[in-house]
DNA sequence: ACAAAAGTGTTGCGCGTACACCCATGT
DNA sequence: ACATGGGTGTACGCGCAACACTTTTGT
């Protein structure tokens, strides 16, 4: 710890510490969910799949920084990077997790609709979606970070309005419902969710207009628009898993 | 970003970034819920208040830096610190936060229960016990890092079992209530929030013994310990106030 | 006797769940 | 005609807010 320094910092806090941030990109494609890969193009593990990331530019926050990697390291245009909604998630510090040296990475998590394919860019060899869950071992503690994004996107779905961030600005209720089954993984009641939806002030609203067909089947369905709400009052909780037994006999 | 670099990473890369940690800790003392700050013995803003923290040291997790710097800088005993619920908060990044120098801070939220008045250790001139709400404007961006602090642990008492890590080992759940009580502002209904926790399986585990007084006065409580679960199912929603504002950045 | 805090009982309403049912469109 | 998805209606039950009430201590 800096000591009776009198004036400066202790020349030892000064230790080669590089910053970088790491992202977490997911989207909704054919009602799976897809994360953001890409292939390494240097050591170490060299050609592994990995998130998306890279280094702090001197006079750059973190939350910047995972903007500008995001549009750089994946190929997906300015707009609609800019388009994503971007969140920090935590951020990592173990002292072995890169072998060469010391790296402190914040890791941030990304939300956006169907996406187009991205093209690898930067110092990546390839860039691609996979379906959540059919990665197969990734650089670094990048699985640890993936799992932790995923759980978080899915805790804030019950009490947030960030479901929306997955969707086009203009989307059906079932549309919406999906994300929530792809990222939580269980089918949902459609009647109860859509009252619970439209019960939620601020959530959606109602764009003016004709329906539209979705997936070419079925009854067109009226669009909605994000709202300007933030949080769920009350939560929507996900269906409580058949393990857990409460004992109110 | 780091571009055609064969190997090695690129040395723009290395720019002097330090890495700290920031600790809010807070605890409940006369049923009011307060913040360790320590006055800053140096520039910049020396004499002012600021949350404790310090540099990462060469080979050191941001957790175990934080865990390190509650029991230096604070001239808590180290039994007292280790017992400290330590829990990742967010990070902090601006370019500017620190006038000097690049600095990234990873902030941590630390909970307890009555705790020891501190004694200033370090580089601080003094430590102390401020009741939230009555302490001026911090140093840095510690201002923002204790609401988004605040912010957090009153979410978190609603879907997990945080709040007992604000008691001592044994506990009254008059004691157990006054957590949320101090924490969110806002009275809770006795028998309502008695039932609501002992619904809970794993929450809170009886002790075998005699009740205990509290307050000096009235009925002597049973005795609780903390229970093995982690989650809330469902949460303890805090009363519905006339609005509430979030803070994502 | 009174105040203060623990603990129990009871009632009513709201919301979530689980359905049944109709509507509109494509094949 | 049938499948598919959108949208409406409804009934049951749990959870919780809201009290009223008893018990046990200190002053």
């Amino acid at each position: 710890m800096p000591a009776q320094v009198p004036s400066g910092y202790d020349p030892r806090a000064f230790e080669p510490f590089a910053v970088t941030v790491d992202l977490a990109v997911f989207t909704l494609w054919e009602n799976r969910l897809h994360v953001l890969l890409v292939r390494r193009g240097e050591d170490p593990h060299r050609g592994r799949w990995a998130l998306p990331g890279g280094f702090l530019q001197p006079r750059e926050s973190a939350g910047a920084a995972a903007r500008r990697e995001l549009a750089e390291e994946t190929g997906l245009s300015a707009a609609t990077a800019a388009d994503l909604h971007l969140e920090q998630l935590r951020t990592y510090s173990d002292p072995d997790r890169d072998p060469r040296m010391r790296v402190v990475s914040v890791a941030y998590t990304a939300l956006g609709p169907g996406l187009p394919e991205p093209r690898g860019g930067g110092d990546a060899l390839d860039a691609r979606w996979v379906p959540h869950g059919a990665q197969g071992p990734l650089a670094f503690d990048h699985d640890a970070i993936l799992a932790d994004a995923h759980e978080r996107v899915g805790a804030k779905l019950e009490y947030t309005c960030l479901a929306t961030a997955f969707c086009p600005p203009e989307f059906t209720l079932g549309e919406l419902r999906q994300v929530y089954e792809a990222v939580w993984g269980v089918p949902l009641d459609r009647p109860n969710f859509r009252r619970k939806v439209l019960a939620t002030p601020g959530f959606v609203r109602p764009v003016e207009g004709p329906p539209r067909l979705t997936g070419g089947r079925g009854k067109p369905a009226a669009l909605y628009r994000a709202g300007d709400a933030t949080a769920l009052h009350p939560p929507l909780l996900r269906p409580a898993r058949p393990e857990r037994r409460e004992t109110t006999a």
